[in-house]
DNA sequence: CATTGAATAATTGCACACAACTTAGTTGTG
DNA sequence: CACAACTAAGTTGTGTGCAATTATTCAATG
């Protein structure tokens, strides 16, 4: 065993490069990135949002999203739009192409869910709730909290 | 919650950001990326060694390790070497500084370990096999593995 | 010995992440 | 109203990741 895989931040890191390799690999026909996915995830069950909300949700910054963004509106499963009121705020909607995809990737979770070869919905939990109170202890140690 | 919290890939994801921000926090001083970092803890560990041993350790290719060895190289922290016997292969050696960088970078681990908020070793434990695991797990949907 | 095939790094092109900065729009205060 | 402070999104620059390709070297085979 090599010294890096005794550490909890590496075999963090290499999971989450595996993971993503993963979705790359089922989101190859739809020319579709991880990043991108879980763009959709948010507008299917959210719909549509500002780019700030998105981006408390993501965990990522308009540096990531905006040309993130751009690349999606591209490909037509994105509108931005202007909100009137305050025209600062763009607001990121679904588009129908948007809701096919729905449908067309419904395979998708299932088939990550099984790919993680966690043996239960209960041992699923564990592994996130752990994740989560790591991401939140780790944001501790970073002074933008402040 | 938001739907990506309900996702044990969004947690996995987000998880490694967390901790890769720490890591840059933690390393900015010295002007090293946690990636770097890595490279430094296997030389420390297992000594000078080839590119495609780098590349298996820290599970890499060469298009990622090339110019981040290179920008490690004009940081004066390694050496590259082809090997006399074997004109293909490049050794990366640690250098001196790199050795000074172990006493330097000594807290580290220490630091990271308590960020963590994991309350014991034997915790630490279980989560890193739990991610072995399921980094293994994820490798079989990979085609690559053939 | 010449040719072919494999191995090893490096290079190229694309898509994140993220810090730092810019631009445009809004709000609060006098 | 004037203007400073703030906010939202976009832009720029650097550093990964990774697939695909290229260049060089080595090894095996006839």
């Amino acid at each position: 065993m090599a010294i890096v895989d005794e550490m909890v931040c590496f075999s963090l890191y290499s999971a989450t490069r595996a993971t993503t390799r993963a979705y790359a690999e089922l989101l190859a026909p739809w020319g579709l990135t991880y990043p991108q996915y879980l763009v959709l995830v948010v507008l299917w069950s959210d719909g549509e949002q500002s780019v700030n909300e998105l981006g408390d949700l993501l965990q990522l910054d308009s540096g990531t999203l905006s040309p993130l963004l751009r690349r999606m509106e591209s490909k037509l499963l994105i509108e931005r739009k202007r909100v009137h009121s305050d025209q600062r705020i763009v607001t990121i909607a679904p588009t129908p192409r948007a809701a096919e995809l729905r449908r067309e990737l419904g395979h998708i979770p299932s088939a990550i869910a099984h790919a993680t070869g966690l043996p239960d919905l209960e041992s699923a939990r564990e592994l996130i709730a752990t994740l989560q109170r790591l991401t939140t202890a780790m944001g501790e140690l970073n002074p933008k909290d402040a």
